[in-house]
RNA sequence: CGGGGUGUGGCGCAGUGGCUAGCGCGCAUGGUUUGGGACCAUGAGGUCGGAGGUUCGAAUCCUCUCACCCCGACCA
């Protein structure tokens, strides 16, 4: 390709607006253009890139199985009501009406299409196991687009679906393509993280993300350098110590019998302390020795949440055990109506309310808890004794400092992006879809799903966030534009342009992508540009090299620059470039 | 949806009631140059996001509205 031809100006300074690094550099490169919040235009060479990774994704997903089949964007709005998820989605779904006053969806995932699919064509255990997958734009509605590429309303993205007779078959085709995720990262030189992520509230029991790690990740990951554990903060847990009793602790004998602890209720004045830090320091005991009360609308209903004064609620957690969809903090209006008294609250005594605990209120004894009456708390609080529950168990934030969960050592975080997902989804769509299957006894089941996916144009961006220096980016070899930047300089030097046209044409004829910058400009201007645009090889011809009968090499990624002879260049950096392809395990050039 | 910010040539910005709206980059033409974003000359390009209002006069003041960005909420 001659710069000179090509479509797409780099620009000296980004848009403003444009924050993040691979927002900025991907604007200034020219490899993409913005027409709307989160709508963007791939122009060549981005889309060359786009390609790239689509091919590479392709042919890991044919190597483990995978057959590609495209699925429709416009779908009908009963598929959604059908599977539920015209709720569940809500707001994030982009839906339309057709001319008969129709109302149709534009796919924001296709769990719904691909089930009525396997509807029709899956009647037996002979037909799974199937690995299903489209590389396809999908829409959804974010309610806020961010970091160019990062978050966008409308993307492309690779979406597999799994069939299985069973459990042990989803298992396998889980960890089939958790590993074929893992080859296209190391195809992609990217070094991604897997970490255990929450499932959601349609149920599936497992779930990984892979992640990229960097600053400008919307997403936290919790993860324990000693053992390896890591999980997205929304669903990571963390060990949570025992507190053992100040009275408990003096007197050991007791202590194999919980309940023989538990000393009496007792009311104590707690002027003006609403918060737990004012509580704990105004009566002495740390806030780990008291319970914090936390109120929640879910779908509408009120719900007491207590956990313990030193824990946080993780809203993804408590939504997962309440089985809500929508959640939000009350307001002091509803608190206020439901009879609680902000400040001086705890499940004791109150009635007519929905609580839920965190486990973390059985690891102790005797807490400081709310008297439900302005000034006062109770020394002494202990559950079951003092109150019930209608739910318990762990609605608890980890944090980096605490204890990991497997192996108790300390617990680090990082903030990452999420470059791909994959998902036990179980019989959930399936049932719903009435996808089922007659097993080798005759019996009718629902199939067993997953659903994985990767956002190209994340990855991409990820990349980008990754893989960059203050000039610009530095693609991998795999997946840059070009693998060759030919840079001649004085191209008014009758000597440097034909030979620079003959070193481009030979280039060509052995297969190896070359961005020509045949542009009457100085040496700066190119020099610059080739490495904003990334090109991992660049190739310098000038009047100076000439005198040497040579050319300059240069690696993106490297400093230092190298003379080879001009003789047989096109040949030697054929056969550079083919053995560099070869070690990363890529050696598909497109043509 | 809450908080904050920005809309002026392709890009970045200046311009707080008064002449024909400026500057840098980019673009076009000609010339001199050029190993890390050169220089000179000439030139093209703008209903100042939109609507309404105040005024003799509005990019500038007022009202409404739209778009975009950032933080938060949200994100099967």
């Amino acid at each position: 390709m001659r710069f000179s031809k090509l479509f797409g100006k780099t620009l000296r300074q980004a848009p403003a607006g444009a924050e993040s690094i691979s927002h900025r550099l991907l604007l200034r490169s020219g490899m993409i253009a913005q027409i709307a919040a989160g709508i963007y235009s791939y122009l060549p060479l981005g889309w060359r890139v786009l390609r790239k990774i689509e091919s590479i994704i392709r042919e890991e997903i044919d190597k483990a199985g995978g057959q590609e089949l495209m699925l429709p964007v416009l779908q009908p709005f009963e598929l959604w009501q059908q599977s539920g998820r015209d709720v569940s989605f809500g707001q994030s779904l982009f839906t339309l009406t057709d001319r008969k006053e129709h109302k149709l969806v534009l796919g924001p995932t296709h769990e719904e299409v691909i089930t009525e699919l396997a509807h029709r064509y899956v009647q037996s255990y002979r037909d799974l196991p199937l690995l299903l997958y489209q590389i396809q734009t999908k829409f959804r509605d974010e309610p806020r687009p961010r970091g160019g590429l990062l978050r966008v309303r409308e993307f492309i993205m690779k979406d597999l679906y799994s069939f299985d007779v069973d459990e042990a078959g989803l298992d396998e085709s889980y960890e089939k393509m958790s590993q074929t995720y893992k080859n296209i990262y190391a195809r992609l030189g990217l070094p991604a993280l897997i970490v255990e992520a929450d499932s959601g509230a349609i149920g599936g029991k497992e779930s990984h993300e892979f992640m990229v790690i960097t600053e400008t990740g919307e997403d936290e990951v919790i993860y324990c350098s000693n053992c390896g554990y890591a999980a997205n903060a929304e669903k990571a847990q963390s060990a949570k110590a025992r507190i053992e009793d100040v009275i408990a602790s003096r007197s050991p004998e007791q202590s194999e019998g919980a309940a023989k602890q538990f000393l009496p209720l007792e009311e104590i004045a707690t002027p003006r302390c609403k918060t737990i830090e004012e509580v704990a320091s105004f009566l002495g005991v740390s806030t780990n020795q008291t319970f914090k009360a936390v109120f929640y609308s879910a779908d509408g209903e009120f719900v007491f949440v207590v956990i313990r004064g030193d824990l946080e609620v993780n809203e993804t957690k408590l939504r997962n055990t309440l089985k809500c969809s929508e959640l939000r903090l009350a307001t002091e209006g509803e608190v206020s109506e439901a009879g609680i008294v902000a400040g001086f609250a705890s499940p004791i005594g109150i009635k007519d309310v929905k609580i839920v605990a965190d486990d973390s209120i059985t690891l102790g004894a005797n807490f400081i808890a709310g008297a439900n009456k302005a000034g006062y708390h109770f020394k002494n609080a202990n559950y079951p004794r003092d109150f019930q529950v209608d739910l318990i168990g762990d609605i608890a934030l980890a944090h980096p400092g605490d204890n990991c969960p497997k192996c108790g050592s300390m617990l680090s975080s990082a903030r990452g992006i999420e470059v791909g997902h994959i998902f036990k989804l179980g019989t959930f769509i399936s049932e719903k879809m009435e996808a089922f299957f007659l097993d080798q006894e005759g019996v009718s089941k629902p199939i067993v799903m997953g659903s994985d996916g990767i956002g190209l144009g994340r990855l991409l961006a990820a990349i980008v966030e990754q893989s960059h220096d203050d000039k610009g980016i530095i693609w991998p070899l795999s997946i840059a534009p070009y693998q060759v930047y030919l840079c001649p300089l004085y191209l008014d030097n009758t000597e440097v342009a034909p030979l620079a046209e003959n070193v481009y044409q030979e280039l060509g004829k052995t297969g190896v992508e070359v961005l020509f910058d045949d542009r009457d400009e100085s040496p700066g201007i190119k020099f610059n540009d080739a490495d904003l645009l990334g090109i991992p090889l660049r190739l310098t011809l000038s009047p100076r090299t000439l005198k040497s009968q040579s050319i300059e090499v240069k690696w993106r990624a490297k400093k230092e620059t190298q003379l080879w002879p001009l003789e047989n260049v096109a040949a030697e950096v054929n056969r550079l470039l083919r053995k560099k392809l070869a070690s990363q395990g890529c050696a598909q050039f497109l043509m």
